[in-house]
RNA sequence: GGUCCUGUGGUGCAGUUUGGAGUGCACGCCGGCCUGUCAAGCCGGAGGUCGCGGGUUCAAAUCCCGUCAGGACCGCCA
């Protein structure tokens, strides 16, 4: 139906006879015989000129057929890649007319996003979102190439699988077959890439539909994509250059631009100077310890097992109705309170001055680097409150916006094998059951002290958004059993919970380790989003619902019987 | 489960603090004029359940309560 595509032509192109289709983006009438008219198509516009007469309006789509022109001198346009020629069109044909469109369809606004789902393909037609898809298709392609170079090989593994209790909420699907039993959409494929190793699939890939029943968030949808990976006969470093070297395609693909090596942090260190297991590096305002120049004070507040600050460099201008409202934050995050202190040139001012010696001032404000015009702010608890509270905060006051400061990718590695015990007394793993311990740290394992024990597990930040996390997986027997047996779980519920596995592993486990990434976090902050909605095709709303199609719906009686299901009436 | 923010012609906003006639701005839409515009310009016009329900009041977009929808975040996401 067509020879080019609008946004192609140019110059050299003056003299041809083209065909071309595309919506009207926009008309600017010149009298009854003259109008100019913006075609658009996925490529960009070009401007046609037509009669006048014709009825040509926004969003109505178009063939036209003519000759494509130099534009008059003094009448090109600078900032359209087409702007040097226009089409002198001899035909149009309208192929489709239109209503005008729920909302506007340049970038310029930023219309509801409820409207812009609601009318989902009409907002595809933007040139944003046509971009977007376009990073993505990229990014897709880099990734799948780069693991495809490196040997990996291309599986698929199964929607709806057996669910398993452990970790994020299930989305089930009822049998049919069976009433009363339900299959589970899988949150990763986990289980079946780990069988692909016992399976001699050394190098699997998949880039996987993975579904997760929680909460929504910026960077959290239902339904994600992951470039999920795992490879036998392999060490961490190994892991960790493949997937550096995806995440690097991928960058390349987009920017341009490859990435260098990607600094690593252990997970130790990352608590203790940014408070998170992601930390966003592009800033300072890290967390600094103060505990020692408080071990003996007389301020009670100060007399915790830690004590931490930052220091906000010119905040001393903070209101004192904002710092209220980030003491009252802080409370809501866990800690009994927050300190703060304006650096002066009368030294420092603070609620809390008149309870600290001469001595804990003057540390606190050198270990801090305190300034004059400086705010400081101060935290005592427990070190795991400390970390989590004064990380938030650090954010909270520093953090600019995903997108900015170009790309600062992060591998946080030596994860702890646990992150603390439950009401039973059990320890809570802190990645899943099969994460292989550190090799150092076994004899702190067989010692008892548990949450000492570093494991070989691993994530890779970007701007401090979580992008992905791999391990070393335990591939013996005895280690596996020794795990569950501390997690409290018996040899009877691991087989109940795991058999498979485990069966498998009988018949002959390599050695094996892998790691998964979301690709939407990372397609939407190469695209310079700060939502993965904006880089997915047909999101969802952060309540889990679809404008577009009004799903999730009710299903009819006949439907239910068939699965044997009967809907409760809703609880008060 | 929780905290905070938002909801006003088709779209984006202002108006809400301090109650007084659906008031205003920009874009879009419809009609007219216009032969070199490109976010065209000029003239005219249409278009409203101020998210919804209740309350206070002589009077509510505005104050109060509830509710719905949306967003950001905490919890949650092995």
């Amino acid at each position: 139906m067509r020879t080019d595509r609008c946004g192609d032509l140019r110059v050299d192109d003056v003299g041809r006879d083209v065909t071309l289709c595309g919506w009207v983006d926009r008309r600017r009438e010149h009298g009854e015989h003259l109008a100019f008219v913006d075609l658009r198509d996925r490529s960009g516009v070009v401007q046609l000129v037509v009669d006048g007469a014709q009825d040509l309006r926004s969003e109505y789509v178009l063939q036209v057929s003519g000759t494509v022109r130099e534009r008059p001198a003094d009448t090109a346009n600078d900032s359209l890649a087409t702007g040097a020629v226009e089409i002198d069109t001899a035909e149009v044909t309208v192929l489709s007319v239109a209503e005008p469109p729920p909302f506007p369809l340049d970038d310029r606004t930023d219309v509801d996003e409820v409207l812009r789902l609601r009318h989902r393909y009409v907002d595809l037609r933007r040139p944003r979102l046509q971009r977007n898809l376009e990073v993505r298709a990229r990014v897709t392609s880099a990734v799948r190439g780069a693991m495809e170079e490196q040997g990996f090989v291309e599986v698929e593994t199964p929607m709806l699988i057996a669910s398993t209790p452990e970790g994020a909420r299930d989305f089930v699907v009822p049998s049919r077959k069976e009433p009363g039993s339900f299959y589970a959409l899988p949150q990763s494929p986990q289980i079946f890439k780990q069988l692909c190793m016992v399976g001699g699939v050394d190098r699997y890939y998949q880039i996987a539909r993975c579904l997760r029943d929680e909460d929504l968030r910026a960077d959290r949808q239902f339904e994600f994509m992951q470039l999920d990976a795992e490879a036998s006969f392999v060490s961490q470093d190994d892991v960790l250059s493949f997937i550096s070297h995806a995440v690097s395609a991928a960058a390349e693909a987009v920017t341009g631009e490859g990435l260098g090596e990607i600094p690593r942090m252990s997970w130790q260190e990352a608590q203790e100077r940014f408070g998170s297991d992601k930390p966003d590096i592009r800033f300072g305002m890290e967390l600094v310890e103060l505990t020692e120049a408080f071990t003996d004070t007389e301020f009670r507040a100060f007399q915790a097992s830690c004590v931490k600050g930052i220091r906000v460099p010119g905040g001393a201008d903070v209101s004192r109705n904002r710092l209220d409202d980030l003491t009252e934050q802080c409370k809501r995050w866990g800690a009994k309170g927050l300190v703060w202190m304006r650096v002066t040139d009368d030294g420092l001012d603070s609620p809390v001055a008149k309870f600290l010696t001469d001595d804990e001032k003057a540390a606190l404000a050198m270990t801090l680097e305190a300034e004059v015009g400086d705010l400081l702010l101060l935290v005592a608890d427990e070190r795991r409150t400390v970390r989590h509270v004064l990380g938030l905060l650090r954010l909270e006051l520093g953090r600019p916006p995903v997108t900015e400061g170009g790309l600062h990718f992060l591998w946080v590695v030596d994860f702890p094998l646990f992150e603390g015990l439950d009401e039973a007394g059990n320890p809570i793993p802190a990645h899943h059951p099969f994460t292989m311990p550190h090799e150092e740290d076994l004899e702190t394992l067989e010692r008892g002290d548990l949450l000492d024990v570093r494991s070989q597990a691993y994530d890779l930040v970007l701007n401090g958004w979580e992008l992905g996390s791999g391990s070393v997986r335990i591939h013996r027997g005895d280690v596996q059993e020794r795990i569950f047996s501390i997690l409290g779980i018996g040899s009877e519920e691991a087989h109940a919970k795991f058999g498979f596995l485990l069966d498998a592993f009988r018949y002959g486990a390599p050695p094996h380790a892998g790691f998964a990434f979301g690709m939407d976090r990372l397609t939407a902050i190469l695209a310079g989003e700060e939502n993965i909605r904006e880089v997915i095709a047909y999101p969802k709303t952060q309540s889990g619902a679809d404008p577009l199609t009004s799903a999730p719906t009710p299903i009819d009686d006949r439907h239910l019987d068939e699965l044997g299901l009967r809907v409760l009436p809703p609880v008060e």
